[in-house]
RNA sequence: GGAGAUGUCGCAUAGUUGGUCUAGUGCGCCACAUUGGAAAUGUGGUAUACCCGCAAGGGUAUCAAGGGUUCGAAUCCCUUCAUCUCCGCCA
């Protein structure tokens, strides 16, 4: 959300940014029942002032009827105000997590995702002297997978990988997190069970309404609880409520766990494969920061999954998304994207986002300044790997003839040391 | 899942027959004094959010959270959450 200060003193910035990003503008709204409350707050509180000053005479007074008398009634005027107080204070709260947050200067203006920017291509598509294998076929011969069987166990848009292509995922993950903890992350294995107010907390959601989620996230049914679509979501709560000092930022986090979501949207999409599931596993890069310092840690995130696509010698290229596509609580986002020679065409693997204020003005996460005044943390997050999406890159990039998989050699190591998998069928 | 206990201003604590508690004390922290410098000592200060105000300043709320009783709640009642101990179950 917004400082509604910002809201009130820029209102024309906050309408563009409606615009520009696609929302319904709420801005005259909430300046009308901002007026609203403020004015309320100022007769209860001048009233509850009197109350106080009455009740605290009524121990030492000797007539304490007419004060009790006196106090009561002003205690019935405050409870309608109050009244309305709290209702209009509902709908203001509500209608403030309805307020994008601004888009960056920087961003390309667009509608949707066809207006996105493509920023720069790194690699080359490789030149196949034979016909290049989809992942399905791969998977296939190799035995990696058994799509059918699992579906009729766990239902359609789940996967397991076998043998040395489970290897290859969890080898994947473990290069990611130790590269990761090299540049200075702290390693946190992350709950995916969790609390629908942690979701809200990370603004991915308009509103107040909890019903909104429903569509998106996996609730448990008769718990309160329901399945993290990423470690995004429990790492911008680790510091909610606290004062962190200047001097400790940045604070970086890499956050693992499996990651649900419904795909409602998606059906019929990516239903052939192992790209589009319910349950996948994800290293997510997070950051907290000073505002000054989120741009260079937006870029600091973005060369990491740079460097990871050039480790696993994916080619790939970097897209700005434009003002439409990026989401409801981005300043700005970057999509990484590799090669899928099977498609022809560059897919995301990876998403990386300036958040802002947005998230810690959620999760109230403060830190005090130089100067020692409070203020609210810039969060930044962004893919590290994404499971098992990335396999399908790596194996129809490095496939050969015989459908065996040349490993990348950052991976070799974790691999025990084999320069190829698969092949023997 | 069963039984019990606990939750106070950064930390540790005082406060439970409701009213000088707008929360005391110790530690920590900051400033000043003392000192050649430091330690020790002394004095003062030390939350956050919001409202009114150009400002100085004033006000409201917060003793885990929410609600209730009352003229008045840290103190009484209810609900929720969290933590700890024991039992049960279990990777």
């Amino acid at each position: 959300m917004l400082d509604i200060k910002f809201i009130r003193e820029n209102p024309d910035a906050v309408k563009r940014a409606c615009e520009l990003k696609g929302f319904t503008d709420y801005t005259d709204q909430i300046l009308e029942l901002d007026a609203r409350v403020r004015e309320l707050k100022t007769v209860t509180q001048s009233k509850t002032a009197e109350k106080n000053k009455i009740t605290r005479e009524i121990p030492t007074a000797t007539d304490k009827a007419p004060l009790i008398a006196a106090s009561k009634a002003i205690a019935n005027e405050i409870a309608n105000d109050m009244a309305e107080l709290d209702e209009k204070e509902k709908q203001l709260t509500d209608l403030l997590h309805r307020v994008p947050q601004i888009p960056s200067d920087a961003a390309p203006i667009g509608r949707d995702d066809t207006e996105n920017v493509e920023v720069r291509r790194v690699g080359t598509p490789r030149e196949f002297d034979f016909t290049p294998r989809p992942q399905w076929d791969l998977l296939e011969m190799n035995g990696w997978w058994k799509p059918e069987k699992i579906a009729s166990i766990c239902g359609t848009r789940t996967y397991a990988l076998f043998g040395e292509a489970a290897e290859l995922e969890l080898a994947i993950e473990t290069y990611v997190l130790q590269k990761l903890m090299g540049k200075g992350f702290t390693f946190v294995s992350c709950p995916s069970i969790t609390k629908p107010q942690t979701i809200f907390n990370a603004g991915h959601f308009m509103g107040t309404d909890p019903s909104v989620m429903a569509n998106d996230v996996f609730m448990l049914t008769d718990t309160d609880r329901c399945l993290a679509g990423t470690a995004e979501i429990i790492l911008n709560c680790l510091h909610s409520d606290e004062v962190l000092n200047e001097k400790d930022l940045p604070i970086k986090y890499a956050g693992f766990s499996p990651c649900f979501r419904k795909e409602a949207g998606a059906a019929g999409r990516d239903t052939r494969g192992i790209v589009r599931i319910h349950q996948f596993n994800k290293v997510e890069q997070y950051i907290y920061c000073t505002p000054e310092q989120s741009d260079e840690m937006h870029e600091h995130l973005l060369n990491n999954l740079c460097e990871v696509m050039e480790d696993l010698e994916l080619p790939y290229r970097v897209i700005a998304a434009c003002t439409g596509d990026m989401g409801f609580n981005k300043v700005k986002m970057n999509d990484v994207e590799a090669w899928f020679p099977s498609e022809g065409a560059y897919r995301e693997l990876g998403s990386c986002s300036s958040i802002g204020q947005f998230q810690a003005r959620r999760t109230n996460t403060r830190y005090r300044d130089k100067n020692g005044n409070m203020q609210f943390c810039a969060t930044l997050n962004n893919t590290g790997i994404a499971l098992p999406r990335a396999i399908v890159p790596v194996i129809e990039n490095h496939q050969n003839p015989d459908g065996s998989i040349n490993i990348p050699k950052k991976l070799q190591p974790l691999m025990g040391g084999r320069t190829k998998i698969g092949g023997k069928h």
